[in-house]
DNA sequence: GATGAATGAGTCTTCATTCAT
DNA sequence: TATGAATGAAGACTCATTCAT
């Protein structure tokens, strides 16, 4: 652990508190994403950022506490990144699409904090886990508000319920379609938020306009 | 679910192999879907199936090997639920819905199934990772067929690269609908898998007939 | 730790768990009335009993109940040493000097248990401490009612507040007798019991009488 | 208790040696006497001390450095305050007596010094251990010489070893009152010291004066 | 075949102690 | 002088895994 790999960050002594934060989160956040929380180790996150143990609990406190500020800080980012991306006064079709964009964008940009939040929000367990629901209940509901704005606009009511369904699939669309991206990193952000656009917007306007599909007679 | 009512582990000595590691399996799929890999320990599905651990390590193995075994169990569950629901000779559209009908029905009847293969699906890390990442790649790949084969049949040519990327969306939308509709239990696996075709087929259809929409001019 | 002492207890496999318990629960009072609560680590204590870490936490859970275990363990036998030499119908004298007969013989014969009790009976924090301050009360209550009965018996009525002082007084003078005593063994466990009866027995016939030593007049 | 009215740690700087290190002890002992030695942490120590811990080890080397030294500072205290109460002219029972009052009024106005000593005398283990004892060992001789004198003054020649005995017994006595009374704190130092002497003295008077007390013929 | 008993290895966490500024 | 930053070493506790009966 000490002669193996003497590259990596310098051992850099004597580094002011904030700096010293904020390379232990990006360790961690790299660790975690790579093996979850579980099987990463305190061990591995502390040499990976170039420090002891002791300063790695000193500074951000049990593993759970190391894990929960990983994702309030990835989360605060990509929530950050989609919000500035959206513009609020146009139509939601664009609306959405800014959005899904700047989804698109940051994923592409940064892998491990997709990763850590979006591995971790399914495996349950642990308090973050209803956290990170929580945000991702957020992001559903929004979606949700999106299109039934755009339904009222053109006279239709639909039930809420309907609505939130369609939006959760609709998110998760939005996640695996990010997932498959990462490993067919073919297209721009921009190329695969429209992607997503044409097959759900679509199909949503043929809804709101009455085009339904229906199953055959006998089913 | 399945899990949960095996031959009541009456500590019943001397049962058929065939049975004992049924009962096994059972109880692991339970545990692990309950706490995931990692905080699943052997002692609990031990002592869950009612043998002893020497045991439950001679008939199954590591605790790696068990969960690749759960995971290959459900995974075929799934498989040949869908499978069974579907019908090769029809059209696309009705293959696809038959193809979610049974997946949803499959997903509500057998909750802790789906919780160990998608919940883990995610978690990375370990070998049955990679078996889980394979098996999405084959259900995407089968439902880019059917998109493709729709496609076809409407004289459009587009890259396969382009339906295997709304395939993976669409997977992932039935995905997170799946679990949305295990917390708003409301409608059956029907009206679920109608309401993501509605939403999904028109759009593709929609975009194979050239309708597609186009984001503002100024990005 | 391995090849460092293969003498000790013959490592004995495959013990009946009440054996082992009791092993684990000797070595667990040699070690805690060596260093005190705090200062014994696992660690030693499995070693001395001859036993792995895991062992020790499935037969007596965790350091605190471990401890618990031991103390309660000896305070029971120390109790019913005491108990086993007393004589209920006797005179206050009598019973007095039988219990106190009896505690030095225990002390005499188990130094160590003597010592877990005694010595962690003073060092403050843990649960435990209060545990065995209540049963150091319980024994002050004990004398202070030999006491009483003795007075009353004499036709005199002294408060009960001041009997207890004096109770608490005989039962330290009794502890610091007994530490005194096994650092210089030369008499029997009943002389040492004579010579306390003599100083403190004596002395309270003289209060009970009514012959008091004043202080000088002017303080 | 002194040390809860230290220079109040305002961080004052450069401090002369002397002020800040008795500022050290007072934290120090307060810390020791709440915790134990092992639960305090020199962290806590310093902390309440108002300085950091480089300044904690320059002036008082390590933690069993300073726990030796608030031990002696607290013991030097004691002996002063006891040897400031006695009065070396009088008979013997009076110096016992302003002994024991000027002890009980130290422990009643020092809890913490007296805490740390006493409770941790016990505590075996660590070099100070011996430390105590030894001074527990010297107090108990000056009681043995005491009562050696007295019963000379009355012609009567006993074993030292036996009047050792009866002095640890009397300073057990002495240490058990004073936790007793710090409980019960109703009475006047005084008057708990003159409680001790009727106890005690006048047995003493009686032993030396052939008053014994006899154990029952048989058994 | 079946199990109670056993353990090596590892995890999280803390503490006394010391540089480098 | 005074301290924020840093760490080696250890301790409590758990788990996957395997004998010996």
């Amino acid at each position: 652990m000490h002669a193996e790999e003497p590259i990596r960050p310098v051992r850099a002594k004597r580094l002011p508190r904030a700096v010293r934060e904020r390379q232990i989160l990006d360790a961690a956040v790299a660790v975690f994403s790579r093996l979850g929380f579980h099987a990463a180790s305190m061990d591995e996150i502390s040499e990976v950022a170039g420090i002891s143990k002791p300063m790695l609990y000193a500074y951000l406190g049990s593993k759970e506490d190391l894990f929960a500020t990983c994702i309030r800080r990835e989360a605060t980012l990509m929530i950050e990144a989609i919000g500035d991306g959206v513009r609020p006064g146009e139509a939601p079709d664009v609306q959405l699409w800014c959005g899904l964009r700047a989804f698109f964008g940051f994923v592409g940009e940064h892998r491990a904090s997709w990763q850590v939040l979006h591995r971790q929000a399914s495996s349950q367990g642990g308090p973050f886990a209803q956290e990170l629901a929580d945000m991702r209940g957020r992001a559903i509901s929004l979606v949700a508000a999106l299109l039934m704005h755009s339904a009222d606009s053109q006279g239709v009511g639909h039930a809420s319920r309907d609505t939130e369904g369609l939006a959760a699939a609709l998110v998760g669309a939005g996640e695996s379609l990010a997932d498959w991206w990462l490993d067919h990193p073919e297209e721009s952000a921009a190329a695969v938020a429209s992607r997503l656009m044409n097959l759900v917007w679509m199909g949503f306007g043929d809804l709101v306009e009455g085009r339904v599909w229906h199953p055959p007679a006998k089913g």
